[in-house]
DNA sequence: ACCTGAACACCGTTCAAGT
DNA sequence: ACCTGAACACCGTTCAAGT
């Protein structure tokens, strides 16, 4: 397949002429993953990738932009992660099990990326409307097991939505707390998260509801 | 009761002479809420103390030190609001309920505080003792509860602290999803606390375990 | 179109100096 | 002890200017 006609140029780097944008956001993943997101300078980025400080205002309006983008991928990249783990789970109960397990993952992987996604960026979702559009897409990717599970039989036949938004608040308060250092260690996460979905799927309270009543103790 | 024998001073302020440090916190606290923790800048809050912009560091080692200090008072509040909500409901199963709603409503009426409080400050515990020991004490407010309702029998008697850091967890990423505009409107809120609290009782799995198998269908 | 470089209006923090 | 004021080393952003 033949390059485009543009030839490689004298410029010192490859991402002038076009891809600049995606070295930008590359750069300021690589700067949050390393330091964090107070660790985000728009003059070291443009110095790291020998271009002007403000050479950044030709692809995104300001810093917050920049940051809108990069949370934009980590809910791109989140979903992956969760369509994968449903799917070479086989789609089954185990496979729910894994796709919270996948999402925990993701926010200890990649904390300070996770942070950055849910950051408080309220009004953010409205001024970069691709930011909403991917964090709706990872959501869905949860939806769409919940109403496989529920056609199969597996889970209570309620509003999907809300079965949905339940299970990802509870993944996403572990995830917080994961990152946090609310938890004691790293082992306990693992445990957290075994007990959390046991729990989710049963729930905490002793079994003297009506369906149990009538039958025979024991 | 007489008053210490300082005299009222010609001082424009009354928080000079040793509650400079309560003014700095209050005003800090007050700027969070109308503007966020990014609105927080040392030279304001002095400013309109009516203070030299670096006298804060006569009560607190740098910003961070600051805003730990808020975060730790958060805590406090919290705990606060935890527990009137427990013992004002009879501390029953209605009263966990409660805790559940008034937690998720402290996040929502102090949206900007309480992202302080879990703003990531993994280390900030490390650096604030107080700070790890008031968050511990807000989370006890809630063992505490769920001790309680294992003792008189309405809750699994399982590990009292597995089942609350699953319920923190629950309504932590509620309250988040809540406060990120993450669900569609407020009602919705109320929607998701009810679902949530109900499925954390009772779970989502359809009820063909080893303990109904034994039931008659219907 | 794309990038530059100087300039502007901000930051947190340090430190010698005052009382 | 407590506070000040100047100074330092940073920020994000704007804008006229270059190619």
């Amino acid at each position: 397949m033949p390059r485009p006609t543009r030839t490689a140029s004298k410029s010192r780097r490859a991402y002038h002429h076009g891809n600049l944008r995606r070295a930008l956001l590359d750069e300021a993943l690589a700067t949050i993953r390393a330091e964090g997101v107070e660790g985000v300078t728009l003059r070291d980025i443009g110095a790291r990738l020998g271009v002007s400080r403000t050479a950044l205002y030709r692809h995104f309006a300001d810093k917050r932009a920049l940051l809108a983008a990069v949370a934009t991928e980590g809910f791109r990249m989140l979903r992956e992660r969760l369509v994968a783990a449903w799917e070479e789970g086989n789609r089954g109960d185990d496979a729910f099990h894994a796709m919270g397990v996948a999402y925990v993952q993701f926010a200890v992987d990649n904390p300070s990326h996770y942070r950055v996604m849910f950051g408080g960026f309220v009004d953010a979702q409205a001024r970069d409307p691709e930011l909403g559009t991917e964090a709706r897409g990872a959501f869905q990717a949860l939806v769409d097991a919940v109403v496989a599970l529920q056609r199969d039989g597996v889970f209570l036949a309620e509003d999907a939505v809300l079965m949905s938004t339940h299970t990802w608040a509870l993944v996403h308060g572990v995830a917080m707390l994961a990152i946090d250092g609310q938890l004691p260690g790293p082992a306990d996460v693992d445990a957290l998260m075994r007990y959390s979905f046991r729990r989710l799927r049963t729930g905490i309270l002793v079994n003297t509801g009506t369906s149990r009543v009538a039958c025979a103790p024991g």
